[in-house]
RNA sequence: GGCGGGUUGCCCGAGCGGCCAAUGGGAGGGGACUGUAAAUCCCCCGGCUCUGCCUUCGAAGGUUCAAAUCCUUCACCCGCCA
């Protein structure tokens, strides 16, 4: 057993609190001691998408926290809650997926979930499981006689999750059922890992305390609840959207490029919040990053430790380091015609692109803005061009019809395309 | 099963036979100012072979010179009744 972790768990949860972590617990001093000794905890994670996003990174670092303060982890991936759907924090009913399509999602979110937990810990590895293996042997008959009976509809109808669909305009059987069905898991986490804390987003709240009341029915046990509070920017945006959809981990879906941008250029307001929340650096880093940031926001230190740290994490440090250097080229002072087509070359690899054969004649550049995919559509890149926000090799340019002539072409090959302050995209020469 | 309401562009939401690619708000985009930040101001925001043309108002048919707007059928959502 880990020898510290007795006097790690008060600190642990004052870590929480400290980061904005912690949004509310079941009694607070029993639950501090019942994590004086290793404890199994889990969170589940519904297939809703192929991959995850940056906001479910949230509650999966804070599974991690926990699993380096020495607890077991469990991280949940819902292959049968999946196919249900959670009412928390949605007003309105989801249209179901084919199993077949949640099938292979939870077959993606198990290894990405994987790859922020320790499966080789001495002590404490981290276990995986999903929950369609005790829910589909499982009868609807076994269900409602075994599962059913320790639910009062009453109770129910008074979760949050499931009144405010109710004033909202309504809610289907199927999910009003999902919160038996979280109940369940966690009671049988509870049986098969001695699980006894669950963790997740303050709208679970409802969820998890259901499952509680079960374990307690059925196995007269106790476990705990912990919920954070879902993530709000300052400026009231939702967290983790940008205008081409989520920020997903996947790097086939958000490109690492795309991601450590997304991390830079983060509002200054927010930045040291989310160093908090998603860095694993100590408060007294933290709070030097906050005091630099402080003094010079302009040089935006807090920001490049954040998108360094996460785009490691995340991707990993190689890669983060590629990101960060196409970056510096792309965005530097320096004429880009200086670069070395070396450093051009490897700055490039990272952004959208399109290709020219050579000899054949060169688009317009409307047609190669649409053709990299930073606009929608021609419409849009003549839009932009008319409006003066479209830019060759850093020159702004005017004139629909422009297309560049092989002299622009960077060391024989390659043209960037920038739309706006930062949005760029590369057109090689083959 | 019966009765009633609904389905409009990324979201919310007007329009209720021609003046509709469709009012308004939000989100988003560009410019200026800056720090690849925020706030602010100006502009834009279906597509295309772009002074015009094409495709959109749940789906398919129909009425009409003309339909997002009227009729029919279908699908989905919501409410109410038993």
């Amino acid at each position: 057993m880990n020898p510290n972790v007795a006097t790690q768990s008060k600190a642990l949860i004052e870590d929480f609190k400290w980061r904005g972590l912690f949004s509310q617990s079941t009694d607070e001093a029993a639950l501090i001691q019942s994590l004086a000794k290793p404890t199994t905890l889990y969170i589940g994670f519904d297939p809703t998408a192929p991959s995850l996003h940056v906001g479910n990174l949230v509650v999966l670092l804070a599974l991690r926290r926990f699993q380096l303060a020495g607890h077991i982890p469990i991280a949940l991936v819902g292959g049968a809650t999946g196919l249900i759907g959670d009412p928390s924090g949605k007003s309105e009913e989801r249209s179901l997926n084919t199993t077949d399509v949640v099938a292979a999602w939870v077959d993606r979110i198990r290894v990405q979930v994987s790859k922020y937990l320790d499966f080789n810990a001495k002590d404490n590895a981290a276990i995986v499981a999903n929950n369609l293996d005790w829910t589909s042997p499982l009868s609807a008959i076994e269900f409602l006689r075994d599962v059913g009976k320790h639910f009062s509809v009453n109770q129910m109808l008074s979760k949050d999750s499931v009144s405010s669909r109710l004033e909202a305009g309504g809610i289907s059987y199927t999910e009003f059922s999902y919160q038996v069905l979280q109940s369940f898991d966690f009671l049988e986490l509870y049986r098969r890992y001695n699980c006894t804390l669950q963790l997740g987003g303050s709208d679970q709240w409802g969820n998890i305390t259901a499952g509680l009341d079960l374990i307690r029915r059925i196995e007269s046990g106790s476990g705990h609840a912990l919920t954070i509070p879902l993530l709000a920017k300052a400026d009231g945006s939702k967290f983790g959207k940008t205008a081409g959809g989520a920020i997903w981990l996947d790097p086939e879906m958000t490109s690492p490029y795309a991601f450590f941008q997304y991390w830079l250029n983060t509002d200054d307001k927010d930045v040291i919040n989310f160093l908090k929340v998603f860095s694993f650096k100590s408060r007294e880093e933290i709070e030097a990053l906050e005091k630099s940031h402080a003094e010079n926001p302009g040089a935006r230190e807090a920001h490049r430790a954040l998108a360094r740290e996460l785009t490691s994490l995340v991707h990993s440090a190689d890669i983060c380091e590629r990101v960060e250097a196409a970056a510096r080229a792309l965005f530097g002072q320096g004429e880009l015609s200086e670069l070395d087509e070396a450093t051009l070359a490897s700055a490039l690899a990272e952004l959208p692109r399109t290709t020219v054969k050579n000899g054949e004649p060169i688009p317009t550049w409307v047609d190669l803005l649409a053709a990299t995919g930073v606009v929608d559509s021609k419409s849009a890149a003549r839009r932009i061009v008319k409006e003066g926000g479209a830019y060759l090799n850093n020159e702004k340019i005017s004139g629909e019809d422009f297309a560049p002539s092989k002299s622009d072409f960077l060391c024989g090959k390659y043209a960037v395309l920038r739309k706006g302050k930062r949005d760029l995209a590369a057109v090689e020469l083959l």
